[in-house]
RNA sequence: GGCCCGUUCGUCUAGCGGCCUAGGACACUGCCCUCUCAAGGCAGAGACCACCGGUUCGAAUCCGGUACGGGCUACCA
């Protein structure tokens, strides 16, 4: 039987980085056992619909890389892919199992439910549902169902056990007596997450369940179901959770835990999946950068650990630096682009790349770096111009030095402003390094950056003169 | 509170009974390279494998308990 496997989100917000990685391991899966990977959207909760949130959903998806086969705008045999587009089908399972006295109406108000809770934690006992629906017999229950807004509960064994075997965590039991009647179609007839997901699973024919671990405790909840229907439980698999660097799930008072978000700062998709896949597993080598289609063959979910990770955006920077690195030029000058003002001179822009390849970790970081070719608004204050131990007149002098000698530069080239500005070091008794410090501030505003002799050359000869001319004014 | 899960350097991890006086990577420190910053190279510091007991000739690895952390506990997913 061929794999099918399938990654469920939520559409209440944009892409979250825990649900990447998430797919990515079912995506792994999936290509890896030249299987089908569907996307099914899970949106039964009506109140918290964001718009746009599928959008988003396949912006970010597309972004990292990743494909799959099925889904709403894919098509598929097994549609629609949308849960909301499915109420029939929960409906009509829901009604099976009422008739066949594996569910039952209830018709208690939320108020009762609430107020029974209270009662309850104040006994300090477990809340969970009493049961008072439960004894209706099921003629008076079918009638009054028809006419009364009612939801549908599972009815769920007082005891005996119940276990499963996970792929990552192992053998988990519990105990049925712990478990209430969980609710199954809401009374808006939408069903809860607990039905819908093991209907579709079903009817999907998902060979195996890849999800997070925040899923392990209702899981007792979605054997049942499978019990009440006398289907066949497909092999599960939880995934450790993605943690902020508190040890707490990985949230928004975090940081940066959306996709788009990652995008927009900089970070290349490539990096992003690498990082991302090692939290929580890893080979069992000491090999660790791998592209999408290295992890596609080496994943393995038994290597699957079963302790969450914690983020660490150190780590994550080291990858994407990496990954940057790994571009060839024209790439990486295509991906910095997107993140350049259009008025940006694209040919400049392309020559800065093998200077500044190396010394970025993030694309956005390639704006800063360069920044200086293309703004003459450039910072002029003394801390960058004057180095150390030297004085501002003096400075002031050896910039005006330093510009005669690049304006007879001749050719106007690199080999010759740096021959010259090494002369001019010598003619002055100062280190290289200060004439440098001294006219790297002075050309680029900074005192980092690339080849200063490039970034002359870059920036022109007219351009470096005034610039020259302005900082030596600035410092005295 | 109840149920469930987890615990190897600060972080991600290797390890699945002897190869471990615990290996790699990020971050950190120093040196080299060098016009600065990076990148790169080399070196270093950093984990009594949460704790206690047991099994065994031998335990980070198996078992039990404790502690701590986390998840879930909705007509949310």
């Amino acid at each position: 039987m061929s794999v099918r496997v399938r990654f469920a989100p939520s559409p209440t917000g944009s892409l979250h980085i825990g649900s990447v990685r998430t797919t990515l391991y079912n995506y792994f899966f999936a290509r890896q056992q030249k299987g089908t990977l569907i996307l099914r959207i899970e949106d039964t909760d009506q109140d918290r619909l964001v718009e746009g949130a599928i959008d988003s959903i396949y912006d970010g998806l597309r972004w990292m890389g990743i494909d799959w086969d099925e889904g709403p705008r894919e098509g598929g045999a097994y549609g629609p892919y949308v849960q909301s587009e499915r109420l029939p089908v929960y409906q009509e399972h829901a009604r099976a199992l009422v008739g066949s006295g594996a569910a039952y109406p209830c018709f208690c108000s939320k108020e009762r439910l609430e107020e029974m809770r209270r009662e309850q934690q104040a006994r300090k006992e477990v809340t969970r549902y009493d049961g008072r629906c439960r004894s209706i017999e099921p003629r008076e229950a079918a009638d009054r169902a028809a006419a009364e807004r009612h939801v549908v509960r599972l009815k769920v064994p007082e005891d005996g056990t119940i276990a499963i075997d996970d792929a990552v965590y192992g053998r988990i039991e519990w105990p049925l007596h712990a478990i209430e009647d969980q609710v199954l179609l809401k009374s808006d007839g939408f069903p809860t997450y607990q039905l819908a997901v093991v209907i579709d699973d079903h009817l999907m024919k998902i060979t195996h369940v890849f999800r997070g671990e925040d899923w392990l405790p209702s899981t007792p909840k979605h054997l049942l179901v499978y019990r009440a229907f006398g289907w066949e439980v497909p092999p599960h698999a939880h995934l450790p959770n993605v943690l902020g660097p508190d040890g707490k799930k990985l949230a928004k008072r975090h940081g940066a835990t959306k996709v788009e978000q990652f995008r927009a700062e900089g970070y290349l998709p490539e990096a992003l999946a690498n990082y991302l896949a090692l939290i929580g597993w890893a080979p069992g080598t000491e090999e660790e950068v791998f592209s999408l289609a290295d992890l596609v063959s080496r994943f393995r979910i038994e290597q699957v650990h079963k302790a969450g990770g914690k983020w660490d955006r150190e780590r994550l920077l080291y990858f994407n630096g990496l990954w940057i690195r790994r571009l060839d030029e024209d790439e990486l000058f295509r991906r910095v682009s997107a993140f350049a003002p259009e008025e940006w001179d694209r040919a400049v822009l392309r020559a800065t790349i093998p200077h500044i390849r190396e010394r970025m970790r993030t694309l956005v970081e390639a704006r800063d770096q360069v920044s200086f070719l293309f703004t003459d608004d450039i910072p002029r204050s003394a801390e960058v111009i004057v180095p150390k131990k030297h004085e501002p007149a003096e400075v002031a002098a050896a910039l005006g030095r330093a510009g005669v000698l690049i304006r007879y530069a001749d050719p106007f080239d690199p080999p010759a402003v740096d021959a010259g500005l090494r002369a001019l070091a010598e003619e002055l008794g100062w280190p290289v390094r200060d004439v440098h410090y001294a006219v790297r501030g002075a050309v680029t505003g900074s005192r980092v950056g690339f080849s200063l002799y490039e970034s002359i050359v870059m920036l022109g000869k007219e351009r470096a003169l005034d610039r020259l001319e302005q900082a030596a004014e600035a410092i005295v």
